[in-house]
DNA sequence: CACCAATGTTTGGTGCACAAATCCATTGTG
DNA sequence: CACAATGGATTTGTGCACCAAACATTGGTG
């Protein structure tokens, strides 16, 4: 890592005349979109014998932190669609982690919790943040660093939902 | 039940005891995957109108750098599936940018070729790019520093790729 | 009380993404 | 030449992910 960006300056104007600004390697939007394809391809083998995929895993960790959720309340904490959660939801109902119930006040709405067995899976899932950590090669700086980045990132991108459609 | 390892040299003792180590918003993990929606999802209404979705655009752009192309190929660039780019390449035929033919020297693999109209379409292209800077509110040197730290990620889930199916 | 708007969930449609199985042309090897 | 083995592409099956439309329950309001 360590910048290399000692004569920065201005621009290094001849260095970087040649640059294709459509190149593919040079696109962040494609490294990150690999990275992420990385990381959860990452987790798939940590999660599989928890009988979890990487987004059934985050659906997780929300309701170990509370229980009974609604689906827009899950919606709203993971920043994914109600049409995305529900058949998701379903799938963890019948793998038997969860129960989709009605709130008794409203019924309306879902009220998600989670089975005796979806409680006891945190136990072996508390190993899986270590183990990641490992596999990849991380120390707690990394992924301290490497988190506040990506959120950033999340504030830009949330921030630049207004735009319409751009005319090109 | 050893478990909490103390109060381990470095760690900032008492400031970070409290922390839930399954916490959903400390998982870089899942800021990574929002980050990556994020990004994708300000690419759209900027794709929109030029009849591309975001993964179409990157096999554009490796197109606009070289173009017949096999999927085999396409598929190492992009590093994605080929059961994934088949279907998606053939949109791309069906909206005119590209014409799949087979390569006359060995009939197994597809020479992907761009039509006139994806020729074209590199012009209007060329705007992106600096549409999205602006979109996201980069500047050059942010863009750098993104592109280089996700590819550092990539790089270490491509290493930890080994690892078989952990036993937790 | 009946109707109407708001809220929460579900459904349908399109398009990735990956894994495994299949198909077919090519390239050995006997 | 015949016949395996290989290698590239496609298909199939499962599971996200988003959008828009349909649906149902609530909660007003005339």
């Amino acid at each position: 890592m360590s910048g290399t960006r000692a004569d920065a300056g201005a621009t290094s104007d001849a260095a970087r005349q040649e640059v294709d600004p459509l190149a593919l390697e040079s696109q962040v939007c494609f490294a990150i979109t690999r990275a992420s394809r990385g990381i959860v391809a990452a987790y798939r083998p940590v999660l599989e014998p928890l009988h979890l995929t990487h987004p059934q895993y985050l659906v997780m960790l929300a309701l170990w932190q509370e229980s009974p959720l609604s689906l827009k309340e899950l919606s709203s904490r993971l920043a994914l669609d109600p049409g995305t959660l529900s058949p998701l939801v379903k799938r963890l109902e019948s793998t038997g982690y969860l129960e989709r119930t009605r709130a008794s006040e409203d019924e309306r709405s879902l009220a998600i919790v989670l089975t005796d067995t979806g409680r006891a899976l945190r136990e072996r899932a508390q190993a899986v943040p270590g183990i990641m950590r490992e596999r990849l090669g991380m120390d707690e700086d990394d992924v301290q660093a490497l988190h506040a980045g990506m959120m950033k990132v999340v504030e830009l991108a949330a921030r630049s939902e207004q735009g319409g459609p751009a005319e090109i």
